[in-house]
DNA sequence: GAATTAATTGAACGTTCGTTTTATTATTTC
DNA sequence: GAAATAATAAAACGAACGTTCAATTAATTC
């Protein structure tokens, strides 16, 4: 046989990407071959070369759509205020909803870089840079204006990243807690690591003021 | 040739296990074949089957060894004392300190768990979950005598973990921070973290107050 | 110093890998 | 409806993989 009724190229593409998250995220990039990615896919490894020149094409693909779609989301989602207590909260809700969302390609980007050529690590790393960028400046300029009481920004930026991104790790939808209870959970935390607690009342009153009301403003 | 002049089953163990420690945190379980690792150790691919069954089996030991020094050496630090802060400063600093000191060993445990079988992928997680009840306990406690103020002991204290074990990620011995500027601010952050901030103080202030000395308590 | 045991080599096994090539069929264009 | 193009299958490539086996030499035992 040859090509075969129906088939489309857009359509299969898009089946190739999905079916890769979803095989790579469990078992590892090394350990998913061309084959078993086309079986899942319902192709043969050969029709995969039509979209993907090299394995490592479409690994670079998937990593970068990836990172685009994580600093798509935040420019959408970043507040016009230049408020840095609701710049921060916008900032700890998207990256909780979006990696809880992507939890398959966020494990892909965390955990494959080292499958990258030199070049490819590089671009993908210039863009993950520049999205944590963004919280150490909202974490500089809200310790500037005394919203926040920061001892180092960096760590502390580097801490909260790491705090919010093993959400994935795990967090199951549908078990005990849902995503705002998560989030709500983890604003508190956030505001505790920054210092913005003022006094004796206790910390779940405090964060519920904050968080959905805040964030669309 | 076989067999060659001063060759010792131990030391050769041992190279094995270094050699398979640092190329398997660099370059990854699966993209590290056996004769890769023999030439690093200066052997030939089948000399490693005399130690190691099958490649799993290496990895296993590795990630079994890994987890026994961790629990090893919380059992050597843990304090007598039950005060429920010095104990959390123990657990943070150990924490830390093995983390940063077998980085390796940690990167593969965090890493290649999908690639063990189920029952030895639930060996090791059973390890794992003993040394996070640890930390939860200590939470609990704390948070039960009026140490603390936690809103969800569980969540806290993967945050916890999740933070403190980021430290590999970006922590580089002999550049900016040394391991105890590191600890000093990671104790700051799980103080804020954990509820254990009273007013207006600075908390750099604050958290230089426990520390190294509570800690030899 | 002969016999035994420990440690390793070198070659080979069958399998699977990423990738390429060629042929074939479906769809689109005109 | 013929010509051109898009999408796939089928088969094959050499290389690399984890692992096994027999042979060989070093060290130890008695």
């Amino acid at each position: 046989m040859a090509r075969t009724t129906g088939s489309d190229g857009e359509k299969t593409e898009a089946a190739i990407r999905e079916a890769a998250v979803e095989l790579i995220a469990r078992y590892g990039y090394e350990a998913v071959s061309m084959r078993q990615l086309a079986a899942e896919v319902g192709v043969q490894a050969a029709a995969l070369y039509r979209y993907f020149p090299t394995k490592e094409d479409l690994l670079f693909s998937l990593m970068h759509e990836h990172m685009d779609a994580l600093l798509g989301a935040w420019n959408d989602a970043r507040p016009a205020t230049s408020d840095p207590t609701t710049r921060l909260i916008a900032y700890v809700t998207n990256h909780i909803a979006f990696h809880i969302e992507r939890r398959p390609s966020t494990h892909i980007s965390n955990m494959e870089l080292r499958s990258l050529s030199p070049e490819r690590l590089t671009q993908v790393l210039k863009l993950r840079t520049a999205y944590e960028k963004e919280l150490r400046t909202i974490l500089r300029e809200g310790s500037e204006d005394g919203s926040f009481t920061i001892e180092d920004t960096g760590l502390t930026a580097m801490a909260l990243i790491q705090m919010m991104t093993g959400v994935i790790v795990w967090f199951r939808p549908g078990e005990r807690l849902s995503v705002a209870g998560v989030t709500e959970t983890y604003l508190s935390m956030t505001m505790r690591l920054v210092g913005r607690l003022v006094g004796a009342t206790t910390s779940r009153e405090q964060n519920h003021v904050h968080t959905r009301a805040e964030l669309r403003a």
